[in-house]
DNA sequence: CTGAAAGCGCTTACAG
DNA sequence: CTGAAAGCGCTTACAG
């Protein structure tokens, strides 16, 4: 029964209605009556029929389809968060495409172009080293609701952000190692540059403070989220003369490559020094000791951003003030801390 | 110096030449004369102009976009792969969408209609379990030479499969095994209903048979391929009266879970019992013990399988005979097997 | 080498 | 509620 790919105009033809009948029971049912919609929509059953995507993006002047930017498509760090990003989008019956920033560092289109291009009605940006001056021009342009941030952002931006309250993760680890008893401690960060290391070390430190441990003489060091950092971590960890008794790392990987090196090197986790991370990837709870972390609720973060980006998509103005959402943290306590050893 | 957003025929007043000649310096500057090309560029500099997206794929009848069918995509095993073809299929120049199958049971389109819909040129789909009346549609169809499978497929069908050498793995395996001296052996398998699962165990069993081990009496579990699965292995391997003395797990996941739930119970590995995984993730190398396992290089994966899709898209006519492209594996040994207690 | 013009397949104001 | 017609922004045979 199918056989060439048919158009609007076949479907027209078969069905005795004009094209605008067509067009209309497919768009806007409401507007036809119900004897046309039934003799368009047999038509439609009997040829085949699909809308030309290309052609309706053209008529109405948009694409249907949202851009994701993501640092590295290869970490399966963001696995979840895109997958909640797809979930949303997809029933909403967008396209969404995926694309790597590292990857095309050479050809990569200016944020606007995807716009210009035709390519997109929203970006959705998951990388907190973003060019400024492009997301200057983005903002001041027509397309400045049609951004947003999830888990990592460009401070001093006007784009909604969707990210974990990691002010109060770093809070829950410094207090449940406070809480253990641990008065000496230190923090394995992310690279300086990153948004999340300052307000994960900030949170931590302030949270010390808070709890009556005075700040200053902790050990800090700055990894880059990754396992082999982790060892890098240990590494460093393992020089030191008064080694901290509990330690706090701004990702899961980290801290698991640091029990490895250490536990390699004759030391025991927790018993020697407590290890607690964040994030709270599937394997934490498989690797022995069990990792204690914070919960980061990925796969909601990106459900939340891609209805937060669709919403803006509604607006053409872009909120007045800046829209912030924050995603709720646990602790998740599990085998790899206890209180020190005297 | 820009603001409105600007068409070709902007261009073609600026630059003082016909809208055919801007879109041909774009398009096949060859068959325009430099002094044209020139103005045309500095019009184009000047007004901001860049292509419609939505225009050229009407006219031309190509959408510049790859969909990508992936079972789970918040799966981490497929990360590195996704990777590898977001990398190669964006440095032609091409959109890449992906889609989880598992997401749109409901509304997804069949398959032909991701083309009908002018939606993709080409589909890459990682996906066994996919719909065989819909292949066998396509497979008839005029779109029969944009569709490739990558690491998973389905069998009788004509599309291009790319993969791991499965069956090298599975025999890198027994034989690592067999010649560390294991007579009594085991496998957890994946699903019964996945593809990879009937070729690794047969592999596996093909493989202790040459070595002059007769089968028949393994111990074959079939798990999902997940951490969870694994520890469910481990739950019925430590039932079991005969243990055998070393196991081949489907994926790296499975055989950490077995590790730690099997650890937990008091049991060493390797000591008690050997463990080798498949796939060699990341992790692999950083739990204790390091994983002993079979490499399969997941970005080459990608990277070929998007390459090959490349291909079919230039040619109208399918291949004739199946084009099947496996990428080698390699055993990489680490601390998870060793020989047999007496 | 260049331009005028048709047309890709839709949607939607406009008129009835 | 319906249809005729314009037009979205390109590309490309065709003629010169």
């Amino acid at each position: 029964m199918v056989d060439k790919k048919s158009n609007i105009h076949d479907v027209a033809r078969e069905s005795g209605v004009s094209t605008a009948s067509v067009s209309r029971t497919l768009s806007s049912p409401e507007l036809v009556s119900e004897k046309t919609r039934k003799k368009v929509h047999d038509a439609i059953r009997k040829t085949g029929y699909r809308v030309n995507r290309a052609a309706r993006n053209l008529r109405t002047k948009t694409t249907n389809s949202i851009i994701v930017l993501v640092p590295n498509l290869g970490n399966p760090f963001f696995s979840a968060i895109l997958s909640g990003i797809e979930r949303t989008l997809s029933k909403e019956g967008y396209n969404v495409l995926f694309c790597d920033t590292q990857n095309d560092i050479e050809g990569a289109p200016r944020l606007r172009d995807y716009f210009e291009d035709g390519r997109t009605d929203g970006i959705l940006i998951l990388d907190g080293a973003c060019p400024d001056a492009e997301l200057r021009e983005l903002e001041k342009s027509e397309y400045a609701s049609r951004v947003a941030f999830v888990c990592e952002w460009v401070p001093k931006h006007s784009f909604p952000v969707i990210r974990s309250d990691n002010e109060k993760g770093a809070t829950l680890a410094a207090q449940h190692l406070v809480a253990l008893g641990h008065k000496h401690l230190g923090h394995v960060a992310g690279p300086p540059e990153n948004v999340l290391t300052g307000v994960r070390k900030t949170g931590f430190l302030d949270a010390l403070e808070s709890s009556g441990i005075s700040t200053g003489d902790e050990w800090i060091y700055n990894g880059d989220f990754s396992l082999e950092s982790g060892v890098q971590a240990a590494e460093s960890f393992l020089q030191l003369q008064d080694r901290p008794t509990g330690l706090f790392f701004a990702s899961d990987l980290m801290a698991i490559g640091f029990i490895t090196r250490v536990t390699d090197a004759g030391l025991k986790v927790p018993e020697d020094v407590s290890v607690i991370g964040f994030d709270n990837i599937e394997i934490a709870g498989y690797i022995r000791p069990a990792l204690t972390t914070i919960r980061q609720s990925r796969h909601k973060l990106g459900d939340l951003a891609a209805q937060t980006l669709l919403e803006g998509l509604k607006h053409t103005e872009p909120s007045l003030s800046p829209l912030i959402k924050v995603i709720d943290v646990a602790l998740v306590e599990r085998q790899s801390t206890c209180p020190p050893k005297k």
